[in-house]
DNA sequence: GAGTTAATCTAGTATTCTATTGAATAGTAG
DNA sequence: CTACTATTCAATAGAATACTAGATTAACTC
């Protein structure tokens, strides 16, 4: 084999992990599978695709090496391929948020609250928390909370965060987190809690860099 | 706009960065620029492409945030915008040769020299060439050993390397790198060079890796 | 074995995009 | 004006895309 076909065949095969990622349903699966491994059936309906259609991509996903699965009965799961993906996510996250100017100009126009107070850095929510001076919220389904979650971390999906607001202190700050730096779970939260008088503020990111960045983590 | 909009909005601008890394020639056009800044007619060159078709991959890598480009006279000279983009493409490329298996046989057929010796650590170069015990050849075309290298490495192609072989001394233990992880010219370079009886390795990675690394660089 | 459920596979469709070449064009330098 | 570099345009041939809907397989339950 000549050197120039060698580098050729090698870079295609690169290119095979990028055309994987090169839709924005696949992203939204492995962002999903970045909080903890689900099934087919679950995945399809969190993000709105056909089972079949879910189904295919994942197909795609476990091609490129990026997910990988295992039977459990009748259900089949799915989860990420280890850390490297999760950075790798990460990487083409942090690209575009960065260089596309459409990404910030979307990011601006919906999340308002953005600019209004800077996210609590994950080693000060750490050491705050054991001291016990914070409440974390945990705002993400309860079966992403279920699969993983911070210490001590309370599960309140945004939707029923109004109905528990009394049984909140005031007293203390708090804080929520939810799937990553663009989950507007977390910003909603904050926004509502806020607007109730809380002290509340935002995790930076969310769980699975949390758990990427090698901090305890509940089950 | 609704929550769901602006997610799908922001999977598809995300999405835009991965179709750029969706193709091999772009792939390999991103690791020159990884060396350092070149204009359009050298990256047409060395990635054998017409210059209307690199150019026009420089544009869909330019549109994904992934290079940025000045004029100067005549030239248009690329470079990689930042080194996020560095390390997407590091993610990149150890997703791809750590999960899909078509690379590490692509690889194994073509490097049979590879489990040969292991390559040398960055730090442990970095201390033993301070104390003037090792000789460390750069085996790149002379253009990008221009745009940067290593503090104290001899530019020598692999193309002139059976030339110079007399006047290479063969007391001291000689370490060959090149663009990074796949580059087979350190392969080859290390290969010949033992043949010759000389003790040689090869540095692990390449020149980006090293810079990345924040290790000093020489210009 | 019959029935149920979950996931995958297959086929088909309509749409869209792909990479590439070669020529035309724009911009710069001398 | 001429030479040079890069971009753009037009065109082509081909392929790939995402998706739907229905059939099929596999595993469990009764």
């Amino acid at each position: 084999m000549s050197s120039r076909n060698f580098k050729h065949d090698l870079f295609a095969q690169f290119a095979r992990v990028g055309k994987a990622l090169s839709n924005g349903n696949r992203l939204e699966l492995l962002e999903y599978l970045a909080q903890g491994e689900r099934n087919v059936e679950e995945l399809a309906k969190v993000s709105g695709l056909t089972v079949g259609n879910t189904s295919q991509h994942l197909q795609q996903l476990r091609q490129a090496g990026l997910v990988i699965s295992r039977k459990e009965g009748l259900k089949v799961i799915y989860r990420l391929n280890g850390d490297d993906v999760t950075k790798l996510f990460n990487a083409l996250r942090t690209v575009a948020e960065h260089y596309v100017a459409d990404v910030e100009r979307l990011v601006n126009s919906y999340l308002t609250v953005k600019d209004d107070l800077e996210p609590v850095p994950r080693a000060e929510l750490l050491s705050r928390a054991r001291q016990g001076l914070v409440t974390v919220i945990d705002v993400r389904p309860p079966e992403e909370y279920a699969a993983g979650h911070l210490p001590g971390a309370v599960n309140i999906p945004l939707e029923s965060l109004e109905r528990v607001l009394d049984d909140i202190g005031t007293d203390q700050e708090i804080v929520a987190y939810c799937r990553g730096p663009h989950c507007v779970l977390a910003y909603e939260a904050v926004a509502q809690l806020r607007k109730h008088g809380f002290n509340a503020r935002r995790l930076e990111d969310g769980f699975p860099e949390w758990k990427l960045a090698g901090l305890p983590v509940e089950q």
